[in-house]
DNA sequence: TTGACATGCAACCTTACGGTTGCGTATTGT
DNA sequence: ACAATACGCAACCGTAAGGTTGCATGTCAA
């Protein structure tokens, strides 16, 4: 679990990972050909994929096929869940707070952005 | 959101979340004290909570008050989503697959659970 | 006022990360 | 066979992350 948010913090990981999930299997050299990236680098990162189980990989002759593995992230989701419950909480309040007309400015409740 | 995903990375900071989410606002002390590690240590994680925006921080006297913001991680299950919907995917096609009586050995295969 | 409490600031240390370069190896098409 | 293709391995580099120590500062209670 820790190796997949471990996985999930690079961003580069993370588009990795949208185009595995977009264009199918794809090499070592199809991975690091958009991203500006030696393929050595590109490697590094498949194989934190790899190891978080986000990504199998299996070998095609020379080339070296990356798929996708959703599965880990459901255990992300579950961490997620308690929380969601958390901000959905604070949605309430702030509806009900709009709802009952509280009409203007002058609160110190820094409760916007979303 | 870069910075959300990052702030998860470590397992002590969602460590420090589960907390803050349990056990309501927390001063730098009350942080510090069930880990193994320095005030200074619980100091840079905090810092990095908040910078994420995940935690909210005021003052209190001498005291530095730490509670929970989830808001941001609706930005996680956002990105999130369209990978649930690839793995409940694959686990429906396994499901469609035992259904169809593969009948390794004779059992009756009972699934339909969610 | 004065001391204990809670924290801030800054420097420092070690290690891991993201990335590169250079070279060696397997596989393929012709 | 042979050259191009696709990759693996290992060393190297700069920087930031995680953590510490030492000391200064603000704040409260008596």
């Amino acid at each position: 679990m820790d190796s997949v948010f471990d996985a999930l913090a690079d961003p580069t990981r993370r588009l990795i990972l949208d185009r595995l999930r977009l264009h199918g299997p794809l090499s070592v050299g199809e991975v690091a050909g958009p991203l500006e990236m030696t393929r050595q680098g590109a490697t590094k990162h498949l194989d934190v994929l790899v190891e978080s189980g986000l990504v199998r990989v299996r070998r095609e002759g020379r080339r070296r096929m990356h798929e996708l593995d959703a599965l880990p992230l459901a255990g992300v989701r579950d961490w997620l869940a308690p929380y969601e419950a958390e901000w959905d909480r604070r949605l309430e309040r702030l509806r009900r707070h709009v709802d009952s007309g509280f009409a203007g400015d002058a609160d110190q409740t820094n409760e916007e952005e979303e």
